[in-house]
DNA sequence: GCTGACTATCTCGACATCGAGATATTGGAG
DNA sequence: CTCCAATATCTCGATGTCGAGATAGTCAGC
């Protein structure tokens, strides 16, 4: 620490601790990647327990709620067709077909013809899903705002700056 | 921009798009968790093909990857209990059997009777383990490099930096 | 108006993980 | 010693997702 400036300063956590240990195995890999990427990763699914659980006590998951919020915020009238929304959420269109049919089953979301194109199905929030998402995605930020408290708001605010920058060059690789 | 300082300039990606959408639909509601968590999740979810492409070349897939490389990274003998394993992955019990289930079968790793304690049935990675491991986290560590390519070293040394405070901040709290 | 390439969605078998319970073992209290 | 609560791991039925293929519909060009 003494001879690294205290912007640079690493707090102890997991993702230290393995790239310690790989410098002791492998000392000639080059670790950077993992500090950023394996830190997005691990806190991902450390953070995955306390949001769970805010959906569940709205009787979803992650997945269905995931279906929901993209319908949600796309504004009234609270309709998309699968395509966008397997693109969106970065899954699979079959994991979408089952997904749809569970969240239509518990009466959150009703297919509705399209109005111009015939092979599209498009998919609408019922009055029960619009509400039981919005309440979800309030106490969902509720409990991600806290998970964030250690940090400064200027730390926030440069994170999510930094992450952005890096989504974007992301989103814009040709496939990586 | 013109009234934010350059350093809190968010630059525009999916999630940044997703905060639009919501501003326009539920105003009151604070999404700075998102912009910090949701990033990340978005990330981890970006960077995946790219990453099991390179395990997929190695024959494994991304959770019998993390096992072997932290049976690799403990260092010789490249031993661990499977409680180590499944807390440090982040998976259940049950889980975890599955995956040295499988490792066995391709004699990438073998249970080894524990010295002391009856009741553990001990891990550990065998030479085609090892090299296989070893040869996988090198390309992976290479490919999560070049997809930080689009951050100056400062900017990934500062993200990691503020992930690593975030995690630490995690980890500390009780079960958030 | 046909035709063929393309698009949108669904079907369905394979599979990895979960999680509650079962089994075996340990170690300390009495 | 003997018990029993705690521990380590495995078993196994349920489930969510993948992904290749099937089905139905569209549209541009002839």
């Amino acid at each position: 620490m003494t001879s690294r400036q205290f912007a640079d300063a690493v707090f102890e956590d997991h993702v230290g601790l393995r790239g310690r240990q790989w410098e002791q195995e492998l000392p000639d890999v080059d670790t950077r990647g993992m500090a950023v990427l394996g830190r997005a990763r691990w806190i991902t699914l450390a953070a995955r327990p306390a949001i769970e659980a805010v959906f569940a006590r709205h009787g979803l998951d992650t997945g269905e709620f995931d279906v929901l919020s993209t319908l949600l915020r796309a504004g009234a009238p609270y309709r998309l067709r699968p395509t966008e929304l397997y693109r969106s959420l970065m899954i699979s269109s079959g994991g979408l077909t089952d997904r749809l049919s569970r969240l239509e089953k518990a009466g959150l979301i009703e297919r509705v013809a399209a109005e111009k194109d015939g092979r599209s199905l498009p998919v609408q929030l019922t009055g029960e899903g619009r509400a039981r998402a919005e309440a979800a995605f309030r106490e969902d930020m509720a409990i991600e705002a806290r998970l964030l408290d250690a940090l400064t708001e200027e730390e926030q605010s440069r994170l999510a700056q930094l992450l952005s920058k890096l989504a974007g060059s992301l989103a814009a690789a040709p496939q990586n």
